[in-house]
DNA sequence: AATTAGCACTCTCATGGTGAGAGTGCTAAC
DNA sequence: GTTAGCACTCTCACCATGAGAGTGCTAATT
């Protein structure tokens, strides 16, 4: 357990590492009017707060520095939550009420807006339903022997694919037969597809083969699309100064191993978690570089309905009450937004 | 005008620095069988080649370095081109025969296959018809008073919007409507639109504006979907190892940025072209960065029909003869496959 | 008993000097 | 025209030095 004095000289070599990421000696604390002591006591305080594992030492001279589980205890018992600011709010919403282009491009939006309001990296995935429906689909000739199958979700998503036909068809062939398989499949989820017993045409039941591996892919997150914007405002942080470790973010946050670099789905909670980067082992055996980092991550949208993820990605040395803050709201106006188009 | 030998010296001072990073002295040279001759004569040889500009000095001591008048020289008038190696048309081949999912995601892939090959970064862009043509509209109702909008565009490419109605619409009437629409629209350009003089609803016409809008955006390339792939590739050469030039990289190709930094429709040419940074105004005046950099750039599809633009962008130092005819190569297989749906 | 002053100690970092190594430019010989 | 030889320049790695910052400990103070 920490005393009130030692909480609030952790607070303190917190606050001010996050700001000059330089370490903090014990002469700089004293000079705070807060903790009116001696320098010489507070390294006491020091001295015990490491032992407990709350700081660490570089080197044997060198002020301290926050280790994962200073952060950690700052972000559960000691940070107060912060409202974010108004000017802030404004900004945020007004970014997005300009235009409306699809699930898909918000939620690139968000992650623009997201990344430039914390000052770090943020990921959002566009909301997913548990199980996604087929709302319409459509068939466009593209020539004799190809067709455009466009199936549209629920949510307003689209998934497009070319598929082959057997044997050459008109437009309006395919409008008709798309018009009959809208009858029927409109609104189904893949688990029904096959519930439903209709005599298909070898043909029908080709493009339905299509229409459920589509969705079948789609509700196994295999066309997740996560945004990732704003890395380099994590780049060009001191941490990631010798061009070593930046490189080894870069990349371990390709496109390609985003997803599996920081698992979405699995870290969020109910509300706006933090995970701090040695804390946990999902990130920490991923690479060295994640180590040093932290994430920030929240859901929006109604769980069990539809619903994305929201994430920052910084060093851990960053400032958790704004970045939490920010999530959260982030998260507010994505969840307003969704059930506006979701009803 | 240059000799044989100082030719082929400044071919040797290239391909040797490309491979090393490092300066190349003239004892290095005299070593390689090629060139029969003392250290003595080739630094006499070095120092004309300088004095006319093809290879520079960092400080007094310490090996020659090509300039972007050297590269350029190579390029041109030195280099001989060569022909893919086999296995690595295959790879690239192979690459694309998997799936097929549209326009979009073959560009992206040929970004990474692209910057996989060359181990630089590529930027590729979709291919684009001059003016599209609008192939189908569609319209799917989400609930009472908003709609989806979707657009086939030729090419089998997707646009999306939302639109509010005035006042609400089943999808049945959405669907008599859209396929009234599709009846008066299909198969025109933006600039024919207004020529088409039918009496339309209110409602009627509301859609086709925003179709007309839509176009309008695509025309301009103000949806200009350009994949950046494997700019870590670029970021890891020793160019980059102080931290400072790589963000400012990092910076200026930002997806906001990045057909900003690199226009690249512009500097597209029949055939595959090269643009050395220092050389081209374009670049070299965006950031330091980027004059540490060459473009190899190339457009495939029909020009005029539909085309779309593939770019390397690396290092100046850069193996030029195996990533031009990548670039040549990769150009050629999505011509191919881009006209196969095309026709 | 808690706090503080004082002091020796440690570690980093910037500075400057030194010598090896690499490469040049020039001159004179071939 | 080519080459050998040599003085010269510049970099880089290495070391020593000293200032600065900060600690830990002990003894004095409250």
């Amino acid at each position: 357990m920490l005393t009130d004095r030692q909480s609030s000289i952790l607070e303190f070599v917190i606050g001010e590492y996050v700001e000059t990421a330089e370490p903090v000696g014990s002469r700089s604390i004293s000079r705070r009017r807060q903790v009116d002591v001696s320098p010489a006591t507070i390294r006491n305080e020091m001295a015990e707060l490491e032992s407990q594992g709350y700081l660490s030492h570089r080197h044997t001279s060198s002020g301290r520095v926050p280790t994962a589980k200073g952060y950690r205890f700052f972000v559960e018992s000691l940070m107060l939550e912060e409202q974010l600011p108004w000017e802030i709010q404004q900004t945020i919403r007004h970014q997005f009420h300009q235009g409306e282009r699809g699930q898909e491009a918000r939620a690139h939006l968000a992650a623009s807006v997201l990344a430039q309001t914390v000052e770090n990296a943020a990921v959002v995935t566009a909301p997913r339903t548990e199980f996604c429906r087929v709302k319409h689909l459509e068939l466009v000739s593209l020539h004799d022997l190809t067709a455009l199958l466009v199936l549209v979700l629920d949510e307003g998503r689209l998934e497009q694919q070319i598929i082959t036909l057997e044997e050459p068809r008109t437009q309006d062939e395919l409008t008709g037969m798309a018009g009959k398989l809208n009858q029927l499949f409109a609104g189904t989820a893949v688990s029904e597809l096959a519930a439903i017993e209709v005599e298909l045409t070898p043909m029908e039941r080709h493009i339905i083969d299509a229409v459920e591996a589509m969705m079948r892919t789609v509700d196994e997150g295999g066309s997740e699309g996560a945004y990732l914007e704003g890395l380099r405002n994590v780049l060009s942080q001191p941490e990631f100064a010798e061009g070593e470790r930046a490189l080894g973010l870069l990349e371990l946050l390709d496109e390609r191993n985003l997803t599996r670099a920081i698992p979405l789905r699995a870290l969020a909670r109910e509300g706006v978690s933090v995970i701090i980067g040695a804390d946990n082992p999902n990130l920490a055996e991923a690479s060295e570089a994640m180590r040093a980092c932290s994430v920030v991550i929240g859901a929006y949208g109604a769980p069990g309905v539809a619903s994305g993820v929201l994430a920052v990605l910084g060093p851990t040395r960053m400032r958790y009450p704004r970045t939490i803050s920010t999530v959260r709201y982030l998260a507010n106006v994505m969840s307003e937004l969704l059930s506006e188009h979701y009803d």
